[in-house]
DNA sequence: ATGGTCGCTGAAACCGGTTACTGCAACGTT
DNA sequence: AACGTTGCAGTAACCGGTTTCAGCGACCAT
């Protein structure tokens, strides 16, 4: 179990060459002769030796490895953006770090600390301080995901602007009055930015907007809660734009346990297109935007290495609106 | 951005003092007069110096890292281990890896690569290969997630046993004859144990089981899949266990879709008891395991360091049975 | 005045790799 | 025969920390 890993210069000593040798050989760059080469082969694979990340990171400076910072795990979203940070770093080649902030007091110093051991991060935002940000910023490479660029920190985000073109077509196209919005802006560029977008939206139908969104969090258990609070009232909105999927979930499930018909009754939209989202009946309308992709391109652009001249500051990726009967589409 | 931080040497260069003392002070631990500490305390806050992992854990032989091997970030079940696991982990000072193998060719190499970062591995069962397992814990403490303790390799994992008074339940409580189970026992460990515990139920409430499972993934769709394969003819299972909730909830929907009604037409059971099985209408039935602590039961063995003699080989948590709606029950 | 103890600090070794530089032998060229 | 090349391998420095050990001055006891 765990015993301790040979070194370069036993291995070096067992073969009787010399560390710079056995280094030669195992990286496989360098001239060594074809019997020099053959014998230390044999001792590297009698032995099992696997150079030491460790060193080879110190002597490399560089570390191989990047992070991504997110407030937790809950729910496919986070799931999939990981996901796909973590498929393209490991195919290039870099280790993943993760680190849950769980709204920790400790996180910004965790985050600050692990910065010694990866070659970039990725902050997803709202998930630390600006300040922590900055001072991250100046120690390593850094990329805000789902957020807006900061200074010299670049970011990658999705195009949240198209809630206005949603915000229309409940206004517009199907002629509800009263929307509500659902989901808490601050602390979040995302929802901050689609609450806008939501506001601009009904600017563009000529339509007044609600004084301010129902605040709550982002998990399917809000949507429930936040079913509650609409919907017992005589008088509920007519639409209900949520700033994600799961909530949107969580009220349609609300909606329909106390017996509401969706969208005959009050209309549901969300934000993602979540696989759950294509499945509920009725299926939900939604914002798609490519989650796995925005991990992905996070990843590389890290990798890439962030900050030199002409380097890409802001990505945005595109979204679609995706119909499907909750808003009253057929 | 990413200006190259200060070294040891450096600071102790600017605040006249030798690296020794710095690295005291910066530590904490050994003397220093307190105008001595006072002065270097100085350098480091204004330079923001902050000493790196990788000399620190070159020199401590430590990492201070422990890493998590999992197929992939699927599912609920997934981000809360994931979720569990990590979370421990930071509090315990220690910065996790991820690594998702994906049905990669090279996972297992990718694995191996790690050891040589971490000082512990979790590996969920049925992710690599039992070769690659043990070369794994030749070189670094290993831990398996979900799956039997191999040779010296402790496991960490649930009772997946209850499944058989699940299946008694259905069998003797409610009379269902015809069971059939869905999810694919090659290769995971858990669904081969609630196979297993499947097939005893039936022994001890003597009637006869089916020939084999239903093999599809673990994911949701899977379960619409299944409800297809399953359901369409006329002569359709009076009762039908999943491997787990996901696959559960799709088996739902599907049923749901095709105008059966739950439980009177087909009574449907998962394994987890993830959030979304209290939310549905019929409630799901189905067993409670503790994904989350779990994770975190794996992160404490791995960090309080395995292969000890007298160390833990085998911790199986509890689970319970939970009757909602699905199976029949009011 | 001398020797011993104590508190503080620095020099140097060490962790496990990579690599620039050097040395050496064998070979080819003039 | 003297010299320059070339191929191969070793020495040693270096990456950025921690830690052992030794040294030095101040203090106290004899």
């Amino acid at each position: 179990m765990g015993n301790q890993r040979l070194t370069v210069r036993e291995i070096a000593e067992i073969a009787g060459v010399s560390i710079a040798t056995v280094s030669r050989v195992s990286r496989g760059i360098g001239q060594v002769s074809p019997e020099t080469r053959e014998r230390v082969l044999q001792v590297i694979e009698e032995h099992g030796y696997r150079p030491s990340q460790l060193g080879k990171a110190l002597a490399e400076r560089k570390h191989g490895a990047v992070a991504m910072v997110f407030p937790g795990l809950s729910g496919p979203y986070f799931s999939e953006l990981i996901q796909g940070f973590e498929y393209e770093a490991m195919e290039a080649g870099a280790s993943v770090h993760i680190v849950g902030t769980h709204h920790r007091a400790a996180a910004d110093d965790d985050v600050l600390a692990i910065s010694g051991r990866v070659d970039g991060i990725a902050v997803h935002g709202g998930t630390i301080q600006e300040q922590t940000l900055r001072r991250l910023a100046a120690e390593v490479p850094v990329v805000v995901l789902a957020g807006r660029p900061l200074d010299g920190i670049p970011a990658v985000r999705a195009d949240n602007s198209r809630v206005a073109e949603l915000t229309r077509h409940l206004l517009l196209d199907h002629g509800y009055r009263r929307l509500a919005f659902v989901g808490t802006p601050d602390g979040s560029p995302d929802v901050t930015e689609r609450w806008e977008a939501f506001k601009l939206g009904h600017r563009e139908a000529r339509v007044p907007a609600p004084k301010g969104p129902l605040k709550v969090g982002m998990q399917q258990s809000d949507g429930v809660i936040a079913a509650g609070e609409l919907l017992s009232g005589r008088r509920h909105p007519g639409a209900i734009v949520c700033a994600n999927d799961e909530t949107a979930l969580g009220v349609l499930i609300g909606a329909l346990g106390r017996g509401l018909k969706v969208p005959e009754d009050v209309a549901i939209t969300g934000f993602d297109d979540v696989a759950m989202s294509s499945l509920v009946r009725p299926g939900l309308t939604t914002i798609r935007q490519p989650v796995r992709e925005l991990g992905a391109v996070t990843a590389r652009l890290l990798i890439a290495g962030v900050g030199g001249p002409g380097a890409v500051m802001d990505t945005v990726l595109t979204t679609e609106l995706v119909l499907r009967g909750s808003c009253g589409c057929p």
